[in-house]
DNA sequence: AGGTGCACTGCAACGAGTTGCATAGGTACG
DNA sequence: CGTACCTATGCAACTCGTTGCAGTGCACCT
């Protein structure tokens, strides 16, 4: 429902081909929107055939050709279309949760070093998050409009990754005392 | 990949029919892994062909006959090879970062009521959770073992609303400054 | 008497997301 | 010289998840 208009609101902070937006989707904004190429091509192919993006071919020596599109009109009326209407609130669902539910049921001690695991895992995002943070918006109390709204989208990043850590310590902490 | 693991975990704290399965997962085990009642139906009937659960036919008079699953023993294998291995960090995908991203291109005004709601939603399910660890968890440095793991997870639920209600004041308090 | 809601199972169709593969030239490494 | 990775697009097949519908019988409300 909604990959369509990621990738609109992507297009239209600038234009790229399929590939550039696949590149795009696994920094920034897939972060918060994951998408696979195959996902990209399908779904920018539909929003051609519908006339929301248009795209020029584009030749290149020594590279493949490539397709860059652009969001035109129809998208722009999709877009301000969607963003008025009410979005479901997100929903969690983490196989980690399911697992320490079950973990009386295996090895708890296997299901604390996944956890630890996981816990590595998301502390390592959270200071990528934090670099792009610094680097990028060192001064939050300047910005306005749309650097803001980016600089927010990435609070969101770094507050879920850090209260996922802050629950994997909790967790952590409560299953080796457990285990005394 | 999980739900079948996410049924057999429930299954294994107590025996039940399809029906009854989906009333759980619209309560405790779904709000960290949600599933509707056909999901439900159709991968029961799965893991029964593949002889990981038996059921059992109930006549009841006044209401439909049920069949009422339990975990069949390679069931208990399938779920504790299954806890044994390694499991993907959960991702976020909220469409809720995508309109924030894009505000700009339509109505900040109206995303801003939209993270409104957002926020009250996300506090009403922090609050429903809060009652349920007061009401089943109201010592948590007494618990041990399953109870304790079951009340860990709940916490992880507590903890994700909390941060997504902090971020929403973020942004509200942010969007607000930036309007005037 | 009629409508709504609950308990219970299920089909059928669709849309979203994943995985494996194919093609094809260029560059970089050992 | 072979291998592997990068740019670039795409097909095919699959699983997962959603939505709409259907049937049965009881209980409750109006």
């Amino acid at each position: 429902m909604a990959l369509e208009h990621a990738i609109l609101v992507s297009l239209t902070e600038r234009a790229g081909s399929g590939y550039e937006l696949a590149r795009r989707f696994d920094r920034s904004i897939g972060y918060f929107w994951p998408a696979t190429h195959q996902q990209i091509y399908r779904v920018l192919r539909r929003m051609d055939e519908a006339g929301w993006v248009k795209h020029t071919e584009i030749a290149q020596d020594g590279r493949p050709d490539k397709k860059v599109y652009r969001v035109a009109a129809a998208g722009r009326a999709e877009l301000s279309r969607w963003l008025a209407e009410p979005e479901d609130p997100a929903i969690l669902r983490d196989g980690l949760g399911v697992k320490l539910r079950g973990a009386s049921l295996g090895s708890v001690d296997l299901v604390l070093r996944e956890i630890e695991r996981h816990r590595a895992e998301h502390a390592t995002r959270r200071e990528v998050y934090r670099g792009i943070q610094k680097r990028d918006f060192p001064k939050p109390a300047t910005l306005h409009g749309r650097d803001l709204h980016q600089y927010l989208v990435l609070r969101g990043g770094i507050r879920a990754e850090e209260s996922f850590v802050a629950w994997c310590d909790e967790v952590i902490d409560a299953l080796r005392k457990d285990s005394r």
